[in-house]
DNA sequence: ATATTATATCAATACCTATTGATATAATAT
DNA sequence: ATATTATATCAATAGGTATTGATATAATAT
């Protein structure tokens, strides 16, 4: 009962779950500022400052990262600084290993 | 010197081989297909057949998989049998792991 | 040669999304 | 109150891409 189909049936409803997640860390402005955010939490004034991308621009993509609980968003006076959700992003990578690499 | 700005620089030439990698596995149809051949080679007419996908759409995900080296194509008789491009795969695998996981 | 099967390409559509410019909100300071 | 700084939202545009239907190519068989 091992066959390809079975095996594709098992893990359809994840494959959605991980295309959302490839998806939204297939741009590079956004893997940018995830690569930042390993690095610690930052402000949205210095993640736009440090990459060189528009204010506004970089809110856009701090929206769907957040949206996506791939970053987590905590106001302090007049800014909001981001830091990585680390379980989500270690749940999805493990969705990778298991859907793309090893059954 | 390791800040976070020097650490983006030294990644930022992989940075666009990782996003192209992640936009064309992000796509349901071709992880799909990157799925079923990880149980081994199949011809195109297996792969639409298996996953309930018209012939035309199956090859031009397969064309996008190919130039992106992530499947070989061997053509035999009529059919034409593609395969995982393992090496390829984990080449990227390791990129994601070093660009959006640990440093 | 013609027919059949397998695969690839082409053209058109329809949808999605990154980017930009302008504006709004939110918090603090004067 | 007003001003300033930080962040978010909105509207419009431009470019990309998944899908479909039709057609072409490639290999084999009759």
């Amino acid at each position: 009962m091992e066959n390809s189909q079975v095996n594709c049936k098992i893990e359809k409803e994840k494959l959605g779950e991980l295309a959302e997640y490839l998806k939204i860390i297939s741009d590079e402005n956004r893997l940018k500022i995830l690569c930042l955010l390993k690095h610690g939490e930052r402000c949205v004034c210095e993640i736009h400052e440090t990459l060189n991308l528009p204010q506004n621009l970089t809110s856009h993509h701090l929206k769907i990262l957040r949206e996506a609980e791939l970053v987590i968003a905590r106001r302090e006076g007049k800014w909001v600084h981001y830091r990585l959700n680390d379980e989500k992003i270690s749940y999805l990578t493990e969705l990778y290993r298991e859907i793309v690499l090893g059954g």
